[in-house]
DNA sequence: GCCTAGTGCCACAGTCCTGACGCGTTTGGC
DNA sequence: GCCAAACGCGTCAGGACTGTGGCACTAGGC
């Protein structure tokens, strides 16, 4: 019963998940209310990507590859796009402190030497969801794992022979 | 007087271009007749950029470039997204005239060695897009060129170190 | 079978948007 | 100054959407 799309009519989401327009206000008291949960649900699969991926911790190879796949995942179950939410000012920072810490962990790999240092301030930032997005949409038949060696090779290597 | 977003009202679209709705409806019959305008504009600009990148014929760095280049300075002047447009016969014709010649330039591209040979179906297809809006989008301040060095980079080098 | 929770359906009031009418005002060319 | 084109503004009717009330029906547990 998700939404990807946020300007979706309330029938046309309960007709998406074959049920009622009633039976849909009888669980989220308003659309607002509604997104808040798909949100909600998002960015909780976003913090648990993270903490699985040791971002800190790992290798920074190996972190990147689990975020990556992680992500994917999510994007999969959850297609809809947290920077279009600015609801409630707790659930703002708690997506501020996740993009805090991928930030961090990119600085991390450049500091490593995973990543080059002579980027535009946050294409990195920028292009790592936009490729996981892609990889999410465009390969839907793929599996996260292959679906995150793709990714990762496009981001690090390029599609250059 | 430009609607990146296709659900934006009339009046939000007069009112950012700074006239009156009414003023709007002079120009323009229907909220359709304005998105197909504005299609139209971008189908134009688009045709243009390939036709001057000179696909077929140029050598293919530099066809590439020329291309990345000129859809970058497209999609600053014409942000919206053609593959919702879904209007008349003729224009998804031109529309898909448009993609085939891309596509095909990508495969001449990794047939001369440029891209790799290994990647999935439509994988260099929907990812130079991505990169050309992402560009147009987190770089408004770089010109097309540098714009362009950045993302062919990107596509064929990828960002690691 | 009874009962409760949940469902689908219909209808309503309110809001916003669309497309359009009408009129006074403004702008620019001659 | 005159005139035509364009503008802004207010208003209207109709449509789509939202949120809600009410009721009959359905499903599942006991």
């Amino acid at each position: 019963m998700l939404a990807a799309d946020p300007g979706a009519s309330i029938s046309a989401i309960a007709a998406a998940a074959g049920v009622d327009r009633r039976t849909v206000y009888r669980r989220f008291t308003s659309r607002e209310d509604l997104l808040a949960a798909v949100y909600a649900a998002r960015l909780e699969a976003v913090e648990h990507a993270i903490a699985d991926a040791r971002l800190r911790e790992a290798p920074v190879a190996v972190a990147l590859h689990r975020y990556v796949e992680n992500i994917i995942e999510v994007n999969r179950t959850w297609p809809v796009d947290l920077t279009r939410m600015l609801a409630d000012p707790e659930s703002r920072a708690r997506r501020d402190v996740a993009v805090a810490e991928v930030d961090a962990f990119l600085r991390r790999a450049t500091d490593e030497g995973l990543l080059r240092d002579s980027l535009p301030a946050g294409w990195a930032a920028a292009l790592l969801p936009e490729l996981m997005h892609l990889a999410a949409r465009q390969e839907p038949g793929l599996a996260a794992g292959p679906a995150a060696d793709l990714v990762v090779a496009t981001l690090l290597k390029g599609i250059g022979a």
